[in-house]
DNA sequence: ATGGTCGTTGCACGA
């Protein structure tokens, strides 16, 4: 039995926080990261820092807008960037797989659904459903996976700071969680509610109006593995102290999601 | 209180 330490992190510009990548990954030591919006073009992903640090890496990105990369020191292959046939204009540059040690990695970033009405959100939805899909065919091949990213979806109401302050808006509405609740019907479960069950634990807070400092996050940032992990879930944590700071070393707005497995 | 901030690109826009 070993311990296996997955992350995930939206880094917004990897270009801009790769140093503090690198203090972050010098500290927690993970096995396995999946970043999102490292808004790069593949030519530009630093894939030789990532070794010089022990580190394979499968990067996906047209730079400017999106970006997503897997990263491991457990061994990097198969690395798939669409969530299947067909699906290539639908996935952009929102995902990027690979088989990690014993796992199927995915690094996800999904469309953010700007508004209920938006054809953005419509885009959404369809890229939710077509994730269920490679879940589906993941399952059925006999991998253990792991989806980790920014899905821009809160499950439940315990992942928003105020519900109230959130109606008719989107990554809460009904559609996005039953969304999420269909990627759970396909045999996966949010690793870090297996451990924890409290409201407030939000792994994003907007830059803006101080909502970090007053408490007013999201948790939309995910880890769902196949429902065979659920009891190798060991410990997990959104890693707040990564979305401190100020002028000198600016943070994302999100912080990582860091899981441990016994696998 | 319809604001606020960041990263990118280029003199706005997406989040």
């Amino acid at each position: 039995m070993t311990r296996l330490r997955l992350a995930t992190w939206n880094v917004n510009s990897l270009r801009a926080r790769l140093e503090r990548v690198g203090e972050w990954m010098r500290q927690v030591e993970p096995d396995i990261l999946c970043l999102q919006e490292t808004k790069l073009a593949d030519a530009a992903f630093p894939v030789e820092w990532f070794s010089a640090r022990g580190y394979e890496s499968a990067h996906h990105g047209a730079g400017q807008w999106n970006g997503v990369a897997v990263v491991s020191r457990v061994g990097l292959g198969d690395v798939e960037r669409t969530m299947g046939p067909g699906t290539e204009t639908l996935s952009e540059s929102r995902f990027v797989a690979a088989t990690c040690g014993p796992l199927r990695v995915a690094s996800v970033y999904v469309p953010n659904g700007r508004s209920l009405d938006s054809e953005h959100y419509l885009t959404k939805l369809a890229w939710l459903r077509q994730l269920a899909g490679l879940a589906a065919f993941e399952r059925e091949r006999g991998m253990s996976l792991a989806l980790c990213g920014d899905f821009n979806v809160a499950p439940d109401d315990r992942d928003v700071w105020d519900p109230r302050a959130f109606e008719g808006a989107t990554h809460v509405s009904e559609p996005e969680r039953e969304a999420i609740r269909a990627l759970e019907a396909e045999g996966l479960v949010d690793a870090f509610r297996v451990l924890y069950d409290q409201s407030g634990l939000f792994s994003w807070w907007d830059y803006r109006g101080g909502a970090f400092h007053q408490h007013r996050g999201m948790r939309i940032d995910l880890v769902l593995v196949s429902a065979s992990l659920r009891d190798r879930v060991r410990w997990a944590v959104v890693d707040r102290n990564a979305r401190k700071g100020g002028k000198e070393n600016q943070p994302s707005d999100h912080a990582p999601v860091v899981v441990d497995l016994e696998v």
